[in-house]
DNA sequence: TCCTCTAACACTTTTGAATCGC
DNA sequence: AGCGATTCAAAAGTGTTAGAGG
């Protein structure tokens, strides 16, 4: 994909596309809503607030999606893959290389809450992961998707038929991204042209902007001992929150979910599911963009897991080796994924399958092309 | 010295239990 | 008794920034 100079900002940005927020691949459609907003923030170069305790996404990803078959269950499914192999700094308003990205965090799949739900639930209504917490905690003890900071991530929708995550890992499933979705993590804004963007649309930043706290010189902080509320807060969330379970809406299926939970969080080293490989050179492109498509190489049948006979009446796009869209007007990433063998390793797969690389990178530093997909699922 | 991260802060929004009326 | 609507306190979430630490 080209990438042209935004004067407006500091990035080197992809070509704008006249239909950036939707993608039918097969007969299944997703599209990216408040998609302008996602524009907005893209156009200046999105950052999101990471934190030890977790914190949620602004904007957060919502989509809709069409074509499923009406009777099937399926899972959706969230995770964020790198963009490229770099660690970044902010440094005189913009963005630059601070040299090689960090190890990869263990790789986490946030589930949407109503999985597994048939098609027509699904299709009803568009799907918010509103919920869905980032954290740079390693150690995160409550199923959060782990970043590292300044680095670079989208987020990555899976769609895949399914009567409970447990058999998620079985069946065939189609991935989507957008490409206005990327963003540098941070643990505190770099940009004041995104915080100014996220006060004006950000409902709870309002304490912020209208309760005249602005002044911060006028904050007292005689001492940083925690107030009662604060401590009873912290409590409160030792004694509710599980570990890696959050709270569910207590429907029949939400309780077959929360029963197969601790089997699907085992990890899973699937070998490379990623399609992206990239093509990224920093200097050019500080505002790396994952969002260049490339063929992929869906031959390596290893990777491939049958799905369950039950499914097969519904599958209908599985195991394609779809052509990728390479006109501009298709921003949306998509692919049809195999299943990750259950039992596969990360090096058994690198071992016996090669990664899924695009022709011309060959020794891509990042080497995300490891990421696996479903290590974790957890909500 | 520079850079990154954490925690405290004031405020708004969301959530959910309790209550009420039909 | 059951259900929906309303109320309200508690919980959750927000961006900013001083200070700690590497």
């Amino acid at each position: 994909m080209e990438h042209i100079s935004d004067p407006k900002s500091n990035l080197s940005m992809p070509r704008p596309t006249p239909v950036a927020d939707s993608y039918q691949q097969g007969c299944i459609r997703m599209t990216l809503e408040n998609a302008d907003l996602w524009k907005s923030f893209h156009s200046i170069g999105t950052e999101m607030i990471i934190t030890k305790h977790g914190r949620r996404m602004f904007p957060h990803c919502s989509i809709s999606l069409s074509g499923l078959q009406p009777f099937a269950n399926y899972v959706i499914m969230v995770d964020m893959v790198p963009v490229d192999s770099f660690k970044y700094k902010w440094k005189k308003e913009q963005w630059e290389v601070a040299g090689k990205a960090e190890p990869q965090p263990p790789c986490r799949t946030y589930m949407h809450p109503d999985s597994p739900a048939p098609g027509s639930h699904w299709m009803k209504q568009s799907l918010s992961f509103l919920k869905m917490k980032l954290t740079n905690n390693t150690l995160d003890q409550h199923g959060h998707i782990i970043l590292h900071s300044m680095h670079r991530y989208y987020p990555r929708f899976h769609v895949t038929q399914a009567d409970s995550p447990y058999t998620v890992r079985w069946g065939p499933f189609q991935t989507f991204s957008f490409p206005e979705t990327t963003f540098t993590a941070v643990t505190a804004y770099q940009n004041p042209k995104i915080t100014k963007l996220k006060i004006d649309h950000n409902p709870f930043a309002k304490g912020f902007r209208e309760g005249g706290t602005h002044s911060h010189s006028k904050r007292c902080r005689p001492n940083r001992s925690p107030p009662a509320k604060r401590v009873a807060l912290d409590r409160k969330a030792l004694c509710n929150s599980p570990p890696g379970l959050q709270r569910m809406p207590s429907t029949s299926q939400t309780v077959e979910t929360e029963k197969n939970q601790a089997s699907t969080q085992q990890s899973l080293k699937a070998g490379d599911l990623s399609a992206w490989a990239l093509e990224q050179d920093p200097s050019e492109s500080l505002h790396a963009e994952p969002l260049e498509r490339h063929e992929y190489d869906y031959s390596c049948e290893e990777q491939m897991v049958p799905a369950s006979m039950a499914y097969q009446p519904y599958r209908s796009a599985d195991y394609a080796r779809f052509p990728m869209h390479l006109n501009d007007a298709d921003a949306a990433l998509t692919t049809v994924h195999p299943a990750p063998h259950p039992l596969a390793t990360a090096e058994h797969n690198a071992q016996q399958h090669g990664y899924y690389h695009h022709p011309h990178h060959h020794s891509h530093a990042a080497d995300w092309s490891q990421y696996p997909l479903f290590s974790y699922s957890c909500w």
